[in-house]
DNA sequence: AATCGCGCCTGACGGC
DNA sequence: TGCCGTCAGGCGCGAT
């Protein structure tokens, strides 16, 4: 499931192959993604060039002098640069093709994603216009995080996951951040000093930089490949490991339901 | 305003 | 072996 270190890492996978390149061609598959994926797609696409490839949040922006193509890779989504004509497999739902044979390939089995297109500025739509700081940015700190929680008696898990307070955070790296925060997930955010949010902030950036950095290495060889990139490289100390020791303390790590969603941490080392 | 819970979708996995 | 139920999860949206 790509979370923002997996994003970020496809991002730079495929910038070097794209930027300035203009589209020939928009072959769309499957156009029943999260929304549907605009039927005159191919039409406000081909012959532009895309200029810019960014990330905000979890979303891929592909800029064009004449409008934005976002690309969202939901839970199981994946992009792959082929240099190399290929047959398409199962649930490549979308190609888009450059001059110079290059094919951007959207391969998405639960079809969470989305792949839409933007006239104006991005930053301007209604998916993108109320979301928080980037955790990677100067904008995420403790002060910023507290101010935010007062008052809130939603649990600090959730409330981190919350893309309006801070974008990126997904249900993997929430578990981590606040288990090497020593915080409870189920502790009300309201409820957290700024002392404890100063290093919430710090771990937060911790955890997705050493995943990108980790992200960086597995996904060098970044085009033609047949498989997935090669998430969930890292070292994960509570995610996915209910019943096992904690590896500060010993205690077993335990998982419980948190606003639907599983969630992991010691009862011995956060409070 | 804040919070809760649903639904989208497929594949892996466990039980019988 | 096959069938069926359960779980996983990002995230917008409607309900409370």
């Amino acid at each position: 499931m790509p979370e923002l270190p997996e994003v970020e890492t496809i991002r730079c996978g495929i910038e070097p192959f794209i930027k300035g390149r203009c589209v020939t061609q928009v072959v769309v598959r499957t156009p029943r993604l999260r929304w549907p994926i605009p039927a005159d797609l191919a039409n406000r696409l081909c012959g532009q060039a895309v200029y810019e490839v960014e990330r905000r949040a979890k979303y891929l922006l592909l800029r064009t002098k004449v409008g934005t193509l976002l690309i969202h890779l939901g839970m199981s989504g994946f992009l792959r640069v082929l240099q190399q004509p290929h047959a398409p497999g199962k649930h490549d739902h979308v190609d888009i093709e450059f001059a110079g044979g290059i094919c951007l390939r959207l391969n998405d089995v639960r079809r969470f994603g989305a792949m839409l297109w933007l006239d104006g500025d991005p930053m301007h739509h209604p998916l993108l216009a109320g979301l928080g700081p980037e955790p990677l940015s100067e904008e995420l700190g403790g002060a910023y995080l507290y101010q935010r929680s007062k008052g809130r008696r939603l649990a600090v898990k959730p409330f981190i996951m919350d893309s309006k307070v801070v974008v990126g955070v997904g249900n993997i790296y929430a578990s981590e951040s606040l288990f090497r925060a020593g915080i409870d997930p189920t502790r009300a955010a309201g409820r957290i000093s700024l002392a404890r949010y100063h290093r919430l902030a710090e771990v937060i950036r911790q955890v997705l930089l050493e995943a990108i950095a980790a992200g960086g290495t597995t996904l060098r060889d970044f085009s033609d490949q047949d498989g997935r990139p090669g998430y969930f490289t890292q070292q994960l100390q509570v995610y996915g490991r209910d019943g096992q020791p904690c590896s500060t303390c010993g205690q077993d790590i335990v998982k419980i339901q948190l606003g639907q969603r599983s969630t992991y941490f010691c009862r011995q080392c956060q409070r």
